[in-house]
DNA sequence: TGTTATTGCTTACAACCGTAGTCAAACGGA
DNA sequence: TCCGTTTGACTACGGTTGTAAGCAATAACA
């Protein structure tokens, strides 16, 4: 399922506190000055390509992530593996590493992540 | 500057092969089944925003990528993991690790490039 | 020389995306 | 009870994307 730039403002908000109503995802949106009818379109085209839950209570809904963060990351990451490197992992890190000046944290983690990777296939 | 899905295809062959002409790019595209009115469409795109040039020659024209292939890769790259990461590097590479079953290569690489990344930094 | 194939240019068109307006129901307060 | 406010449903509208058709010029072939 493909998410887009402006849907995941939306899921942004609701993946940190899911189950809120349409007016409080909008006023938690960042960056963007949005009018709560965009919000609200947003919504309803998660609700309907199933990212989104829709409970009603009372009069109003509240909305919860039925895609996990975390599984839309993975996914949008291995698309663009597939996409821009034939599916190896190397060669984007590389790229990413050119990208954005890694930290010394960065890398340390990194380090750290090979580590485990190795491990965990013997 | 954003390339399309499509249009990487397009861009896909003239990278291996620069300089070829509308046929020869639509004889060489994989995977899909386009009309050859496709590829001239997509090829016209790419020039109009200024991912290709087209050189005259005889009738008709060569093509050629004026971004490189990895331009594009580190941009987009980039571009994901600020959108899903907030820039931040090792999160991406877990999830790229969790996407795509790493071979054993895949690692080794990634262990001689993290060893580079700290050796560069010193 | 008349016809066909090729090439670029222009146009099309539905789906999707970003952004939002209109409308009607319902609730909450004066 | 009347009115403004909130909410969801429906509709809109220009731009982008994927996919392609139509047309006119020209090159190639019969």
């Amino acid at each position: 399922m493909r998410i887009t730039d402006a849907e995941l403002s939306v899921m942004d908000v609701l993946w940190v506190e899911p189950g809120l109503g349409a007016a409080e995802v909008a006023s938690r949106i960042e960056g963007k000055s949005w009018s709560d009818k965009t919000v609200k379109t947003l919504l309803a085209r998660l609700v309907g390509k199933g990212a989104l839950r829709a409970d009603q209570e009372g009069r109003r809904y509240l909305y919860t992530p039925l895609v996990a963060r975390d599984e839309h990351q993975k996914s949008a990451v291995g698309r663009l593996a597939d996409k821009l490197f034939g599916g190896r992992a190397a060669p984007l890190v590389a790229h990413l590493a050119d990208a954005r000046d890694l930290t010394e944290d960065d890398i340390l983690e990194l380090e750290e992540l090979v580590r485990r990777l190795k491990d965990d296939r013997e």
